[in-house]
DNA sequence: TTCCGTTGCTAAATCGGGTTAGCGCCCGAT
DNA sequence: ATCGGGCGCTAACCCGATTTAGCAACGGAA
């Protein structure tokens, strides 16, 4: 059936020499323990026909690596978002040879607790917790004796993981900024939170850095937030609600949604009063979900860099992972203690938004 | 710092026996083997205050096991179908203990190649090939060895690998009827394929089994399709354009489009000439993608069962493991070669149908 | 000739568990 | 007293690699 696996065994034996020469030639230490040239190529000629691979199990018994990383996730499923992330980090890893088993806890500790252990006995090398929307999580307690990373979300409590986030506050100036560059000044209106600081759903880190940078951009250009609506939930129906009663009290003649499913809700209270997006109203948002594109006209957006988001983590984890196998890692530890890397979130202009007419 | 983990030595040398005897203990042979209940008890006792894990990776090297199945997909980005279907196959995995190695093609072959082969490096029990769209795939040749699965695909060469596909005939059916049980009987229009059989966009198989169902449906009740429009590519965009030049000479009471995508576009171009959804217009869709309880009113789709296609591969692929271990697998292989499974597709009733008022 | 130092390789141990063969011991039967 | 046989456990080998320690063989110097 299934042909025999070839090992290095094999190997030795057509190349005429001891199973530890062959590992020492194929791990490119022939060199430093003086192998012959005549024994190197033989064992490299040998490799090469019988298209040796090795059994990476078998290393990982012996070395303590298994070639893999795990990424654990809240929830992989509610939004789209997730996919991006861990093609990212998926083509990160696989650029070093790594894969990733991925897992879910549905935030569910107990499950989170089972899957790091499932983890653990298959000896990953590294672990990426990753959240699906940004939040401060609970590390769990099981994560130590491998390095790891967070990912789209910070620890409650301090720790010396590093996190990887999106960069929301920036992010917030870059929407104010995209308005300001076109001229508008006068009736910015925002959809989804504030004015005030406070003004912001729980647990939603994204909302109060949004926020923040929103207000530093637009007082820096000296310019005021004409008023606010709030919404319990994100999502298109309370964008409706929300830019619905705005419309009832003022006349925006630009908003800032603060996520795209808002600004769905928001296209649609204007087109049930007759306003035109952008000629009476420009819009602009975070998130660039696929709909941003599909919504006509098309949303200018600042996009949530989830792909870039999944390659950081790697990264981070790469360098995490070098750290562990160091010998003087305690300096480097309290060095590098909870170092938290903000991803740029880029804007992506489309038809949304068009020069203020005043 | 991270405490060495607990072997099988450790139990052994805590409750006074052998390496072997602590073993068969903890495998469960050890009554047929004859260990008394009182050094079972203290095998037991031991593994259980040392809080005892088996290395996986050590089984694995022994028995050639890794309780990992491999995910093989084209590409988990450009849709959120991926998503659902991973968490599905996650789930089912985990329930019988095992991780999921997630990898993606991007369609390329050698990088498939290249991640089938690091799957086979790490001992994958067995392989789900999928793919993000239903469609014929070329089988690679790497996965002999491996019990495989395909989902969301058909094979294009005869092979004795199962499939686990949604069922889209019926799926037509079911969108038919919808329509049917409204009362509708005239005017109906497709949106994205038809009318006949060969007016479908290539490679689809969705395409073409959904207009299969939806015919035999409509053909039972003895009504005929009263036109259609095709759509190079099942986006919005066309699915406006369609729509509109539909509209230039027809005047349709009800609209299968051939998805939920095409359904926004469809609702846009109704809109712009002040037509009415249910009301003047009943639409009914394919995909139940999120965008579909989204738009006003919400969309009455049939769904793609994602989640459920994850589950189903997982399941089928288990049974395959089963009869890989099976002695008398020739028997077994012949008779179950190249099965397909088809997973039904679920209507989501919601608000863009309502009754005929012929 | 003897001794020492290289050179070039291999024997043997190791990782953590699974599996097979067989070793003592005790008991009863001869 | 001796033998046979079941019982209860362990020695030893295996999986496929890596790594350390050390062994031959050879050449040159004393």
């Amino acid at each position: 059936m299934s042909p025999r696996r070839v090992t290095l065994a094999d190997v030795a034996k057509a190349a005429g020499v001891s199973r530890p020469t062959a590992s020492l030639v194929l791990s490119g230490r022939g060199r430093e323990l003086r192998i012959s040239q005549d024994v190197e190529q033989r064992v490299l000629r040998a490799a090469e026909e019988l298209q040796y691979r090795p059994n990476i199990v078998s290393v990982g018994l012996r070395t303590g690596t298994s070639r893999t990383i795990g990424f654990v996730s809240d929830t992989v499923a509610t939004s789209r978002l997730a996919g991006d992330m861990i093609k990212g980090a998926l083509e990160a890893a696989r650029e070093r040879g790594f894969m990733l088993f991925i897992g879910e806890t549905e935030g569910d500790a107990e499950l989170e607790r089972l899957l790091l252990q499932a983890m653990h006995d298959r000896q990953v090398d590294g672990l990426i917790l990753a959240s699906m929307f940004t939040r401060s999580i609970k590390v769990p307690k099981g994560i130590t004796g491998a390095p790891a990373v967070l990912l789209n979300a910070l620890p409650k409590q301090p720790t010396p993981l590093p996190a990887v986030i999106p960069d929301e506050v920036e992010a917030g100036r870059r929407a104010a900024r995209v308005l300001l560059d076109a001229g508008h000044r006068d009736d910015i209106y925002l959809i989804g939170a504030g004015p005030r600081l406070r003004d912001v759903p729980t647990q939603s880190v994204a909302a109060v850095e949004r926020l923040v940078g929103i207000r530093e951009a637009l007082g820096e250009a000296g310019v005021k937030v004409a008023g606010a609506r709030t919404c319990p939930d994100w999502q298109p129906e309370y964008g409706l609600t929300a830019t619905r009663d705005l419309l009832r009290t003022a006349q925006p003649r630009a908003l800032i949604c603060f996520n795209d499913r808002i600004a769905m809700g928001a296209y649609q209270a204007l087109d049930d009063i007759g306003l035109k997006v952008p000629a009476d109203v420009s819009i602009v948002s975070f998130d660039d979900h696929p709909i941003a594109s599909w919504m006509r006209p098309k949303l200018t957006t600042v996009a949530l860099p989830h792909y870039e988001l999944g390659r950081k983590a790697v990264d981070v984890l790469f360098t995490e992972m070098e750290l562990f196998t160091e010998t003087d890692r305690d300096r480097a530890d309290t060095e590098r203690a909870g170092e938290v890397y903000r991803v740029p979130m880029p804007v992506r202009s489309r038809e949304s938004v068009s020069p203020s007419l005043a």
